[in-house]
DNA sequence: CCCTGATTCGC
DNA sequence: GCGAATCAGG
C-alpha cells in the first residue's frame, strides 16, 4: 500500500480528530500504526503532545533542530453515547440473579443494536475464552453469557478494548454510536 | 500487559 | 519516502 491522496487525507483527518495511529491504521488497512506515525511525523503534522514522553529521548543524536513551535491545540476526544448495556443473549431463562455481587453492566433495555455487531458478538462467543467470574481481570472482557443461574454461564474473557470492559465486538454492541439513534419528528 | 506516540535507520 | 524496530511514558 502506498500513501495515496485518499489516504494521507484520512489519515489528516483522522490524526486532526484525534484518533489514534492505530485506529487510523485499522481504518486505513494495509499499513501498520508504526506507517501511521512515521507518515505523521514525515507530514509535519506531529503535535499532539503525548505528555512529553517520547519528545524528549536523546537518543544517539544530538539533533540540533530548531522545532517550529506549533500553536497548541485543545483536544477534541471522540463523542460517544454510551447506549446499552448486555442482553441476555436469547436464552430461555431471564433470572438476573447475580453470583456474587459483581462487576455485572446495568440492565439493558432491548435497544436495537445493529445486526452487524450482533453478528460479530455471536462469532466472538464460539472463541470466547468462557472464563469465570473470578477469573475476571482488568483486561478481560466482562460480557456475561448464559444464565448465571445455570452452569451455562461465563464470561467473554477476550482481551478488552483498553480502557472498556469489554473485548472489540462486546464493546460494538455496548456502546453505540449516537447515530444509531434516530429523531422522531413529531 | 495493554495501550500510546517518537525516533532511528536500513531499505 | 517508507516503516519495522526500538524506545519511553501511561
Amino acid at each position: 500500500m502506498s500513501w495515496t491522496d485518499e489516504r494521507v487525507e484520512t489519515l489528516k483527518k483522522m490524526w486532526g480528530e484525534g484518533q489514534s495511529a492505530s485506529q487510523i491504521a485499522k481504518e486505513l488497512g494495509g499499513v501498520t500504526r508504526n506507517a501511521v506515525i512515521g507518515k505523521v511525523h514525515r507530514l509535519g503534522l506531529s503535535n499532539r503532545a503525548t505528555s512529553g514522553a517520547a519528545a524528549a529521548k536523546p537518543e544517539t543524536k544530538p539533533k540540533p533542530e530548531a522545532k517550529p513551535k506549533a500553536p497548541p491545540k485543545p483536544e477534541k476526544p471522540e463523542m460517544k453515547t454510551e447506549a446499552a448495556a448486555p442482553p441476555r443473549s436469547n436464552l430461555p431463562a431471564r433470572k438476573q440473579i447475580i453470583p456474587a455481587g459483581q462487576p455485572l453492566p446495568p440492565q439493558p433495555s432491548a435497544n436495537e443494536i445493529s445486526p452487524e455487531a450482533l453478528a460479530k458478538v455471536n462469532e466472538v462467543e464460539k472463541k470466547a475464552k468462557k472464563i469465570g467470574l473470578m477469573d475476571l481481570t482488568e483486561r478481560t472482557c466482562k460480557w456475561p453469557v448464559g444464565d448465571p443461574a445455570t452452569e451455562d454461564f461465563w464470561f467473554c474473557g477476550l482481551p478488552v478494548k483498553q480502557g472498556k470492559p469489554y473485548c472489540e465486538a462486546h464493546v460494538g454492541v455496548a456502546f453505540q454510536p449516537m447515530s444509531a439513534r434516530r429523531d422522531r419528528r413529531r
